[in-house]
DNA sequence: ACGATTTAGTAGATCGGTTTATCAGACGCA
DNA sequence: TGCGTCTGATAAACCGATCTACTAAATCGT
């Protein structure tokens, strides 16, 4: 019944005006006597008295709320980052739009304009595909774009943009590196379908590290998903477990396995288990990203950690920083360095073809 | 620099009025010659217009925006019930605001009140705490809520509100039955620290299953996890994984856990391990849920599966209802049949204490 | 051929705030 | 007493849409 109060209820109840509480709540209380403020705050407490942000909007042009783009907040990494962004927002006093992208350029702009139109004049774009050009045209109207996960230069048709991430060069090269000098030297690795910079860089990083231990790289031994499958996140550990599978039937099979995340991670260490092998005794699997599950499943998977919460806190940063007006200061970059955690999925590769065997191991595997 | 265009814009450009522009805008074409329509498509085409949100709320009272409430969408179960109701949401034209809870009754509230403010008249309350006394004066307002997970009849306290979910009460039955039929005579159950509707009907279920059996219920064999830790389902695995070892190491301990969801049952599977045991060989771990990873762990999760897109869907379309202005009919409930899918975590318990041991069984465990 | 009706389109009030420009009265001071 | 200042408060324009009430022109019926 009793309808939604207005200022001007607030206003009447204090007996003053409508522009002296508006005056109140934008914060000058300075140009009143404190008997005033007093009289008007009893009244906005007694009305449950709460200012409606289109009109306010509608006016100033402002809203607190920042958007959020995912490729799908069923992947649990980026439930996580969803969290953590939230948390740091609402410390700053904003809201959190969400948008599952599905890493779909044309879903992702969009959302971007169903944002925009609702007055968000900043977004968090978590993971997005490699080019970013559709968000151009808002970006020109004045949408603050915060790249997740991704570096974008500027060059090219893609615009200049603010950047949050790990060094993924680094992170594809501590798991690489933490398997080699566990003894391993044919190591696979298990590719996204969909190529983003951060998946760019981790494969790099894989290469690197094989190239400083003079490994020759086998291309081989590199396992894209398939891309044809609606890809949207929510089957990442399927696309793992496919990828690995893949791997695990060649000729000469990998004796560890680097999953571009966890996701992937567990897929892998699935397919080993498919084809008959145990990890870590039969292939090594180490991930990226470290989600909260990481530690808990069988064998607890090492990989490499992302700092989550540091991560979501510096992108709402870099929104909040643009949202206050800072239009001129070139795109920054914030990268934090990434570390490996060793738990149970990594161990020394097997000497030689031991007798413990008999389940039925994959069939490719020579066995004199 | 080019600022958002206006609908004077528009209406400029495509030589009409500002109001002919609203009529068309608003599936009013009917009431202009078709070349005119033409005209004024054109200029929003070329402008690139969009109506501002804001705006329009202000004169209709009407936003697109369903609000969610979840615990925590790092939980994965959370995160793909976010994914099923924006899916849902988004056929409808809505767009979604997320707020994590925590379980916080606090908190919710203060999320359903900013919600409000924006103008947002519809919620979805997913996994709440048992008293929701908390939306009532919202609901007064005008405010639609519907609970997720969760069925509040009315008495006591709490209003009376539109509900989706599974049979909680079968579910706990069907994984204990499950446990029941193949030979299990003790069965532990994990269950969370906080109490909500849907845990203790799935606790309810488990008795049930027990008495149905003729087993005589052990309250020793029910494991709360600890209420202390700041419990916001981020570390859902973590508190089962405490329930579980605290029932594992009785006196007697349980050959079989049933986990109030997958993801304490992920944690109960790594309890069992810590006991130098094996899942499903020694212990066996059903859950309820049925989240995705829950296929590709080891072991594979028999769980109760929860149809998640189809409960996005219904409760979407519960709140939708409301919003379009069915204030009078009574609270509807809509409940969906769980169903058992039996995968590699839970097996016949053992005959007898055999040898296989050595490897560091559990202490408490009597070998004679 | 003229009033009635239909068609096509428009002016302007309105939603609930913010903010600028203005004002009344108290005070200080010569 | 008269003039400028400062304080506390207000009236009214404005943001960008929607929508009701209204009008001008075209068409119709008899």
């Amino acid at each position: 019944m009793a309808d939604q109060p207005r200022i001007r209820d607030v206003a009447a109840l204090a007996g003053t005006s409508v522009s002296t509480v508006s005056n109140l709540l934008n914060g000058r209380p300075d140009r009143m006597r404190p008997e005033t403020v007093r009289r008007i705050e009893e009244a906005i407490e007694q009305l449950g008295y709460r200012p409606s942000w289109a009109a306010r909007q509608l006016k100033t042009g402002f809203v607190p709320v920042i958007g959020l783009l995912v490729p799908s907040v069923a992947n649990p990494f980026h439930g996580a980052l969803a969290r953590a962004v939230e948390v740091a927002a609402q410390a700053r006093g904003f809201q959190v739009v969400l948008g599952n992208s599905l890493r779909d350029p044309a879903r992702e702009r969009r959302y971007a304009e169903d944002f925009f139109g609702f007055g968000v004049r900043g977004v968090i774009a978590g993971s997005s595909p490699f080019d970013l050009g559709h968000f151009a045209e808002l970006m020109g109207r004045g949408l603050a774009v915060v790249a997740f996960d991704l570096v974008t230069t500027g060059e090219g048709g893609a615009p200049a943009m603010d950047s949050v991430s790990i060094d993924n060069r680094r992170a594809g090269m501590l798991a690489t590196k933490h398997l080699i000098e566990l003894g391993h030297r044919r190591i696979g690795y298990v590719s996204g379908a969909t190529p983003t910079m951060s998946r760019r860089d981790r494969l790099e990083g894989y290469r690197q590290a094989l190239a400083d231990a003079g490994l020759a790289p086998d291309p081989k031994l590199i396992a894209a998903g398939d891309a044809a499958v609606g890809y949207d996140d929510t089957h990442a550990a399927e696309h793992g477990r496919a990828a690995a599978a893949s791997l695990l039937r060649l000729a000469r099979p990998p004796t560890a396995l680097v999953a571009l995340n966890d996701m992937h991670a567990v897929g892998a260490c699935a397919a080993v288990r498919d084809a008959g092998g145990t990890v870590p005794d039969d292939v090594s699997v180490v991930g990226i990203d470290d989600i909260p599950l990481a530690g808990l499943i069988h064998p607890a998977l090492t990989t490499v950690q992302q700092p989550i919460e540091k991560l979501g806190a510096a992108a709402v940063e870099l929104v909040v920083k643009r949202l206050a007006g800072d239009r001129a200061t070139p795109a920054r970059h914030i990268v934090f360095e990434p570390h490996l955690v060793i738990r149970a999925s990594s161990a020394k590769p097997r000497r030689a073809p031991e007798r413990r065997a008999a389940k039925g191991r994959q069939k490719a595997r020579p066995s004199p």
